[in-house]
This record gives C-alpha cells, sequence and structure tokens, in this order.
DNA sequence: CTGAAAGCGCTTACAG
DNA sequence: CTGAAAGCGCTTACAG
C-alpha cells in the first residue's frame, strides 16, 4: 500500500535513530544532527520518496493545521465564493480547511461540529444558522477558537467578521427615496437572524427620515424551503393594494432572483414600474434587461478577514475577541431608476 | 484546552482499563465486557463529555474517513454543485470531504495531491487539468484509490465518471443543423483534455453527417486566462468572414456567459440572427431574453457515482477499474430556433 | 469475561 | 553532537 515509508525506515537505511532522521528533515534544528549525516539522511528520504505522515505529527503536536468552515450552502454562488477565498488565505498560511455545508439548519450544524472538532481542527470558522446559539456558547465554553462570519449574535461576545447590514439596507433605501419612490417595498426572510433584522432595520429608519410611513403590506418576509412560491405570493401581495409599491429592496440575492423573475412575469418594467435595489451582483444578473443597482458585500474581505483573525486568535496574539464590521458599497445603475 | 478527555480519564473514573473502555464504546464488541461495567462506562463517558480523537484513530486504524475532492474551482457554480453532492455522499458513508481548487494548474493540482495524501485521505476524486498525466500515474503506482470525474485520460487507464462529451456535442449541433442552420460554428477552450476534444469530435461529426462542410473560422479556441477578450475576438471572427455562422455552440457555460455577452452588444438577435446552444444550465442564464436550448449534464449522478465507485474501489470489493460514462440531455428551448 | 501490552508514526525533553 | 525513551490517544491480538 502507499506511504509505506516512514521515519523507521530512513533511519534503518542509514544506520541511525528515527530521532536524528526527525530532526534532520526538520527546518530549524540543523545543530541536532552533525551536517554530514544530515545529508545522508536527505539523500535517503529522497530516494525513497519520504512522505511525513501528518496525521502522526497532529497526534503527538497536538495541532493538525486544519481549519473547519461551516457555511449554509457551498453551491451558492455567495457561499461558494467564500469557501474560496477562505481556501486560498489558509493555504497560504499552511492551513488546510475542511468544510461543511450547514442548509440552514442547526441539527446539521452541530453535527458538522462535532465531526469538526473529532477531527481536531485547529479553529473553525462559522455562518451560523439560526438558533445556533447555544453551539456559539458551547464553543465559547470549551475553549475552541472560531470567528463567525457573515452573521453574529449580538447578545453572545465573541469575535466575527460581519457586513454592516444596517447601513447598508438604510443607504439603499434613502437612494430609492431620492429617486423620488414614495412607496418602498422590502422582501426578506423570516429569520431572527440579527443580519436580517438589522437589514430590516435600516429599512425602516430610512423610510421614516424620509417622511415615508412605512406601510405593513410593504415589508414582507418569506420562509427558506418553498422559496419561490412563497416570494410570488408576497410580491403579488405588495402589489396588489391600493398602496402598491414602487420600489422594491430585495434583502438577498436568491431573493432578488426569484422576485425579479416573477415581476417579470407580470410584464412589470424596471424601473419605470418598479424601481429595484439588490445584495449581492452575480452572473445571474449579468442577462437582466435592466442592470441592478445592488448592494456589493466585500465578500473577498470577509473570508480574508475571517482566516486572518482566526489565526490571530490560535496564536493567541490576539488577547481576545475581535469584532469586525466591514463596510459594503451601494452600486448605482439603472434599476434604481436614477441614472 | 479543549478535548482533553480520552479513555484514559474514563478508565480512572471508573476504575477498568483503558481497553475496557473501548471496547464498551465500540459498536459491535459488546461481549467484549460485561453489560453492568459497559453501563457504567458509558455514563461515565457520558457525564466527561467524552469525544473521541479521530486524528488517534486514524493513525491505529490507518485510515481517516476522509476523501479528497481536486476540482477546478469551486467558485465556478457547475464544480460548487459537484462539490456539494460530493460532499452530501460521502457523509452519507460516514466520511468527511477536503477539497481544493486547482484553477486547471498542474502545479497546484500537485500541491493538493500531496497535502491531502500527506493527510492520509483514504482516496481521492478529482477533476484531472491538462497535463496532469504524470500525477494519475503515480497515484496508480502508489495504489492511491482515486476516480477521475467530469474528464479522464483515454490512454491511461483508470477509474472516471465522465459524460458522453462525443454525443453532446453531436446531438447539439446536429439539433441545429435540423433547425435549417448552415453555418454552425463552435467556441471552445484551447486545450488537449479530453472532454473538450470529444466535444470538438462530435461537432465535427455532426457537421459531416448533416453535409455542412466545415469551415475551419468556425471553430474558435480560446485560452483560459483572459477569456473576456478572446472570447470577443474569436466570435468577433466568426462573424466577420463572408461566411459569417448563423448558429453558435459553446462548449462550456462559462464560454456562453462570456460570448452571449459580445452578441447582446452586438445588437444580434437571439435565435433570429444566430441561433445558440450552450453548455450546463445556471442562474446566469435564467434571465436571458430568449430560453436557451442547452446541454444538460447529470451532475448529481455524476457526484454521487463518483463517490461510490471511489468507495467500492476502496473496500475492494469491485475488483478493479469502472469507467461510467453518463448521457447528457439536450434541453431544447427557443435560442436553438426550432420552437 | 477481562486487562496488560504493543504499536500506529511522529517529536522532543533528557541523559549520555 | 547524538540517540534511547516516552508519549500523543486510540485499537486489538493475545495471554490470563
Amino acid at each position: 500500500m502507499r506511504n509505506k515509508v516512514s521515519l523507521k525506515d530512513i533511519a534503518q537505511k542509514v544506520g541511525v535513530s528515527t530521532a536524528a532522521v526527525s530532526y534532520a528533515l526538520s527546518t530549524g534544528k540543523e545543530g541536532k544532527v552533525s551536517e554530514e549525516v544530515a545529508n545522508r539522511i536527505k539523500a535517503a528520504a529522497k530516494e525513497l520518496n519520504y512522505q511525513p505522515n501528518q496525521i502522526a505529527k497532529s497526534l503527538k503536536m497536538g495541532r493538525t493545521n486544519t481549519l473547519g468552515l461551516i457555511i449554509a450552502d457551498v453551491s451558492n454562488p455567495f457561499f461558494a465564493t467564500i469557501a474560496r477565498v477562505v481556501e486560498d488565505e489558509a493555504n497560504k498560511h499552511g492551513y488546510t480547511v475542511i468544510f461543511g455545508s450547514s442548509d440552514e439548519c442547526p441539527e446539521r450544524a452541530w453535527d458538522l461540529i462535532n465531526v469538526l472538532l473529532n477531527r481536531q481542527v485547529d479553529g473553525l470558522i462559522i455562518v451560523p444558522s439560526e438558533a445556533s446559539e447555544e453551539q456559539i456558547l458551547y464553543l465559547k465554553d470549551q475553549k475552541v477558537p472560531f470567528v463567525l462570519i457573515d452573521r453574529y449574535f449580538p447578545e453572545i461576545s465573541s469575535s466575527f467578521v460581519a457586513i454592516n447590514n444596517y447601513k447598508a439596507a438604510y443607504d439603499a433605501v434613502m437612494h430609492l427615496a431620492k429617486a423620488g419612490r414614495k412607496r418602498i417595498g422590502m422582501l426578506a426572510y423570516k429569520t431572527s437572524l440579527f443580519h436580517m433584522q438589522e437589514r430590516k432595520r435600516g429599512y425602516q429608519e430610512a423610510l421614516r427620515d424620509s417622511g415615508l410611513s412605512p406601510d405593513e403590506n410593504w415589508l414582507k418576509e418569506v420562509r427558506h424551503g418553498d422559496i419561490k412560491n412563497e416570494v410570488k405570493t408576497a410580491v403579488e401581495e405588495m402589489l396588489a393594494s391600493d398602496d402598491a409599491i414602487d420600489a422594491l429592496f430585495f434583502a438577498t440575492n436568491t431573493l432578488a432572483i426569484n422576485g425579479l423573475k416573477y415581476i417579470d412575469s407580470l410584464k412589470l418594467k424596471v424601473p419605470d414600474d418598479l424601481a429595484i435595489v439588490s445584495f449581492d451582483e452575480g452572473e445571474a444578473f449579468d442577462f437582466y434587461y435592466c442592470p441592478l443597482t445592488f448592494v456589493r458585500q466585500p465578500v473577498v474581505e470577509l473570508g480574508n478577514k475571517s482566516v486572518q483573525l482566526l489565526l490571530a486568535q490560535m496564536s493567541g496574539s490576539d488577547g481576545g475577541i475581535s469584532q469586525v464590521h466591514l463596510d459594503p458599497e451601494l452600486v448605482i445603475r439603472k434599476s434604481s431608476g436614477l441614472v
């Protein structure tokens, strides 16, 4: 089978102890073995195509140089990009990443945490799902290094990297107000997760600050699951009332994709009939007839920063909890009706 | 720190050997320890919140229950979906997956293979990049269980799961011919990889079988890297000649996205000015004004099958090499000009 | 039925 | 400068 050659084989071949081989092969321990012996060892290692067994090393060292990443779903482009960025940044620092998709389901997230912990990952990066506070508290209690990304729980003190969702929504809606829209709707997810609450709060504050009294029919929430139909119903209702909306802010890209499809089926014209602002860009919108105004999340920074915070936390050099808010950017194009 | 509780701690608490604890806690070894002792052990394990250290177990067992997955790029939706499917299928069988993105670069693929092997993955699923034959031969030589996915090297005997690319392209182009198109172009990648060769062969055979003598200007190849500009130039040339194409077959979804953007900028109308068939569906096309005819790859089956083949190979129950070709499906919509 | 012991492949404190 | 030995946390063949 493979990987049969171990330190012992090299030691035997050269006629030294495994200790000598270990010293000779690890950098920074040069003084421990004479150069001549070291060279013979290195030659033998190369000849036998020696590949160190990281599992054995990990067991001995108590470190695996592995990071665990729990996201909602890799097949969602937003999370796929995060996964990619985290992978690259981790690799750069000599870490491998193991990821898992929680599907926004706390039970699956628990399973993943246990699997990753049993595999002795050195730290975790987590996009927490709803109702997973218990998990986060457990990790804190167990002193597992971790950082939350994209979302966090304000009532739990922990490291995180997130965007300023309040501001993102506030700016988006203010922009629609400035464009002259009076009846601005918002389509969001029905979830207690803080990032979504913040987006809703931003929406509401912006309405207030624009002197537009929010109508309760303008803010609709749908659940994960049967998105397509729920979005249809929600948008239908926003458009049906006497006070039909004249602008719509989508709280995520998935909501925007589904919402726009339905709006198109109604033959409504963006932005004339309905002005639109969405969250995130993406290939999905590349072919939309009207270039969309959207909130650009700094996803690369989000991913990089989460790795950096985690590594700092693991090395103990940061002395505690770091909470990072990154600023999103409102990219203005035609769909909001101002240009 | 975390995970401090080991078999030894439980053994001490209960007053038995670690062996007894190990037996009591592993299923299928019931007879090895009296029920009464076993119960006390289990109670203690629960009380101490014992979590087995998989690293230690792996070292001892010579198996990690981990699969390595090397794809071109997780942030590409096609590969992201494969990653997701592989993850789910592997989990179902008790395996964790570690993935890495090779970026179609053989050096990066080599690095990934070494990292994964050093981490003692039990097997590999690989989307091979160009010029990586050496790597595949190495894996064979080392008797590492692996299966290739999406692509393979016909001159190297190995397990793989791929689609019938020749047929996919042949059917697509025949369909365009049936739609009355006479000058059918194809935009492909410049690569020696077999799947692309097969797609080109399918295109050429279909032209021949339709009595359309292929013009060498109709088949263009671009390199990864500066896709956007190369696609632009290629499409430009296909349209510029006296024999300008009246239909275009895209060999991948990335090529289609870039190609269609350029075609749109030319104000060409699909399918009247130019009929289109693409590879893969995707959100990207959801908003395209003309529903696209495309080759649907059975990506879920592709992923599932690759895991199944790998597990069979690892268990030694399949006695060698399995080569699976899955059939793609041509989904006919408006862009090809027949409906 | 039960447990002491060896060993997976490493690293490093320690004694020579 | 060099190497024997212990030990990371498990599992299991083996002896009692």
